[in-house]
DNA sequence: GCCGTTTTCGGCCCGACTGTTTTCAGTCG
């Protein structure tokens, strides 16, 4: 069985064309056209189900060529063109590139001059000493390739949501206690709730600077400093994770937000909007090219506006079309935190929880919902389930738990859904529950077609509520079942079945760009913690990160709705 | 190579920091 190209696989080859082009002299618009177009591809429904659709050349910086080679790379995994440039440099020359401080041009001498053309040649020239007195390779220049070359080998690649959060605050809180820094806030991709991160943004405002960046390169954390100047600094972490910081006067807080928050495609796209209205956009503020006027703002809103455009949330901020929604006034307001009433995803002790159910009922009520529910696993998980003798007993606890803490705790379960897309308990089990979750934990790669008619008739049992975690991937290791992404979606909208965004940090499944897709179809999303203790409930809002990534409004949160909404919803598919 | 609230041709985001430089190229985000 043929495996289809992911659409960052198909991205990775984007780049590797970028790169041998530029290697190859190609003109610099030429060979940037294929950055842009893998940041599109990254952020994409699958590129397999654009082709079908004819809608690959609707993504933005995508033309008649490039999405000519998109679809041959689709097909066979990989294009004549790719082909052709990589007859011309070794395949490992690339691998320079990963070194930081090493770009293009660097690599391209030394490959010129000296023959190195990997890693292992580098190392070698580096320890024989033959590239000293070469044009522009002073010794620092050589000192800072060989800790790059360490760091490379040793570092890993991304770093999780879930990993990164916790550490950017405390990056914050380390420098709002040491120094005089106001507004200490993490940017970049972590406040756009970019699944895996590859390093971490900071801003902060302050009067003195130079205090704060001195308390930020004097960190103990810091393994190494790479950059120190008065308002930008970058420093690495054990392991290689870089963080960079950047700092400046309180009059310019939202210019600089906006400008550190990225992503860097929709900043290209905002200033070219700006440069074509006479405004020049940057982090020192917004320039009028025709007065000299220079507006600074305190607020992303304000900067927004003086380029004539709704508000754009962080997760929004993808270059995926949100500027245009925003210039036309169409740009959705996304699901948020506080629109949230409940939690549908949770274990106990009673399966594979850590925590006892009566802490997780009191953490729920404690978080402020009006309503959650209890979702052990059903008994053919791997012996750790409950039978439905069990389920019956858990569920006269539950009532009382919830009573006892003063919210009110829903029966569920999560329920595996079977190779052929049966449900684990029997009908009469299942409409003893109040909601129902129906998750895929087992024969995750049993082929295309198999793995959509099990979801699709999963859809069709009247009791299940909600498919959790609907493709299964693990962000750290496997990218999802395959199925027929737009037949799951509609029979999901057709039947009544909401789809879940699950917040664990590795799974954040849906992924966001299949979430938007789903959107499309009118289906209803579940977004939940998927908890296994009561620290993790707070998962939750790494689900609603994603689903702000994917346009959701809370209108289409079946878990932002009140309890008799949710009940109905429940109701209408089960008398269908 | 892509794209259009001036344009189907002629443009294409913006600035900080480093190192090796007597004025700037390369890299990064």
């Amino acid at each position: 069985m043929e495996r289809t190209l992911t659409n960052a696989e198909i991205a990775r080859k984007l780049l590797d064309i970028r790169t041998l082009m530029e290697f190859a002299g190609e003109p610099f618009f030429k060979f940037m056209a294929y950055e842009r177009a893998a940041s599109a591809v990254e952020n994409a429904a699958p590129v397999a189900d654009l082709i079908a659709a004819d809608e690959l050349q609707k993504l933005p910086g995508i033309g008649k060529t490039i999405g000519g080679r998109i679809a041959e790379i689709a097909t066979t995994g990989t294009c004549a063109y790719l082909e052709e440039l990589s007859g011309k440099y070794p395949p490992t020359l690339m691998e320079l590139l990963g070194v930081q401080g090493v770009g293009v041009k660097t690599a391209a001498m030394l490959f010129d001059q000296h023959g190195i053309a990997s890693l292992d040649d580098l190392d070698r020239a580096l320890n024989s000493g033959m590239l000293a007195g070469t044009a522009r390779l002073g010794k620092k220049s050589l000192e800072n390739m060989r800790r790059g070359m360490l760091a490379y080998r040793g570092r890993q690649r991304r770093t999780p949501l879930g990993v990164a959060v916790p550490l950017a605050h405390e990056v914050a809180e380390v420098l709002k206690s040491r120094s005089s820094a106001r507004s200490v806030v993490p940017a970049g991709s972590v406040r756009r709730a970019e699944v895996t991160v590859g390093d971490i943004d900071v801003v902060c405002t302050s009067d003195d600077p130079d205090a704060v960046m001195r308390a930020f390169t004097s960190w103990e954390r810091a393994e190494a400093v790479l950059a120190d100047g008065p308002t930008k600094g970058s420093i690495w972490l054990e392991g290689g994770l870089q963080i960079d910081l950047r700092v400046l006067p309180e009059h310019l807080y939202g210019n600089l937000l906006q400008h550190f928050t990225g992503g860097r495609e929709h900043n290209i796209q905002l200033r070219e909007l700006a440069v074509r209205k006479g405004l020049r956009v940057s982090e020192n503020g917004i320039l009028n090219l025709a007065t000299g006027d220079n507006l600074t703002c305190r607020t992303e809103e304000e900067v927004y506006a003086a380029i004539g455009l709704a508000y754009i949330p962080p997760e929004m901020r993808l270059g995926m079309g949100e500027i245009e929604a925003a210039a036309g006034g169409t740009l959705p307001t996304p699901v948020q935190m506080p629109d949230m009433r409940g939690d549908f995803h949770m274990h106990t002790t009673w399966s594979d929880g850590v925590d006892e159910l009566d802490a997780m009922v009191a953490t729920a009520a404690r978080l402020g919902y009006a309503y959650h529910a209890i979702s052990d696993h059903s008994w053919g998980r791997r012996g750790m389930g409950l039978s439905p003798e069990r389920l019956r007993a858990q569920r006269t606890v539950i009532r009382e738990a919830g009573e006892r803490h003063g919210i009110r705790t829903l029966c569920a379960s999560e329920v595996d859904i079977r190779e052929d897309g049966s449900l684990d308990f029997d009908d009469d089990v299942l409409a003893e529950l109040d909601v129902v979750i129906g998750s895929v934990h087992s024969s995750l790669r049993m082929g295309r077609e198999a793995m959509t008619q099990r979801l699709i008739r999963a859809c069709e049992n009247r009791y299940l509520t909600i498919i959790g975690h609907p493709t299964g991937r693990n962000i750290q290791g496997f990218d999802g079942s395959e199925f027929d992404y737009d037949a799951v979606f509609a029979a999901a909208a057709r039947t009544g079945t909401a789809l879940e965004i699950d917040g664990q940090p590795k799974r954040l499944d849906l992924p966001s760009a299949l979430a938007r897709r789903a959107r499309e179809f009118g289906v209803t999303f579940s977004l939940d913690s998927d908890a296994h203790a009561t620290g993790q409930l707070q998962n939750i809002s790494y689900a609603v990160g994603q689903a702000r990534r994917a346009w959701i409004t809370k209108e289409e949160v079946l878990n932002a709705r009140p309890l008799e909404d949710v009940l109905a919803f429940v109701a209408a598919k089960r008398h269908r």
